[in-house]
DNA sequence: CCGCATCCGGTAAGATACTG
DNA sequence: CAGTATCTTACCGGATGCGG
């Protein structure tokens, strides 16, 4: 199934399912890094999709995170590169956050993981218990996001 | 417990940003509750791609991961429906685990989770540095995985 | 008010040894 | 081989406080 001769493969490839190759070192753990941390992925998607640009607004949108731990993963976001501060003022002190662009590739993740949702908790998202496909739920801007990957 | 039709909202849609409606309960949040924790998402891929399905091959493919932390993703995943005991035997002893239908369906994330990062990481993931699209790491299996969410 | 910092109790994760 | 038991450590959740 694989010919490539430029990825070291430590193990059998035919020991492999869907992929074609093997990487160097596994992207998704090193995406991971950042984003699989406790919350990280919910400040992302308020941030690039619901539009809460601001730390009190995080806060009364994730039920349950503390001033603490939001100040640390924005932090974290921030060195990862995915988001910013887009603005930044005092009297009254105002910081408002956004993606980067490399924070807005990484939309297409919480996509799936959205689709996967729709699909497996139909029931309790929607009254009508219909499963939607992902261009139902985004618009053509985001699915244009997640075809640059196809 | 909150009826809620698909497109009621809190929150003002001019806020909103890729997504076309709001959902009565966040799909990204419920899906994260066992797949958001640490090192289950690499988990699930060394069962679902990598085809590690003993315990100790996956605490081998993952350093780091203490037996303990294994042992109680294990059980999340299972009980969250992703993975099942395929085979149970004794004398010797051997338990393999493989992905259920939901298990698989939830691949895609993790593909995502790959496409983001050989964009990112291309200099570390390659030898040619040259990112990658989806259809040149994942076989057609895989692709149809996805393309069933689009 | 807003954006944090500090302190503290609880829970999850890490290290190591051990058992059916 | 596939996990437990036990102990230690790191992180998280909740309340509170403080400077701008």
């Amino acid at each position: 199934v694989v010919e490539v001769t430029e990825f070291q493969s430590t193990h059998n490839d035919s020991e492999l399912a869907y992929l074609k190759l093997r990487f160097a070192e596994c992207p998704i753990k090193t995406t991971l890094g950042a984003l699989g941390k406790k919350w990280a992925m919910l400040i992302l998607r308020d941030i690039g999709i619901y539009k809460k640009e601001r730390f009190n607004r995080l806060l009364k949108s994730n039920p349950g995170i503390t001033p603490r731990v939001l100040a640390t993963r924005l932090k974290e976001l921030e060195t990862a590169g995915l988001i910013q501060t887009v603005e930044k003022r005092r009297s009254p002190m105002v910081v408002r956050w956004g993606l980067t662009q490399k924070g807005i590739d990484a939309i297409p993740i919480l996509m799936m993981v959205a689709a996967f949702g729709s699909k497996y908790e139909a029931e309790k998202l929607f009254v009508d218990k219909r499963p939607r496909k992902l261009h139902e739920l985004f618009n053509r801007d985001a699915m244009d996001l997640v075809r640059q990957f196809l």
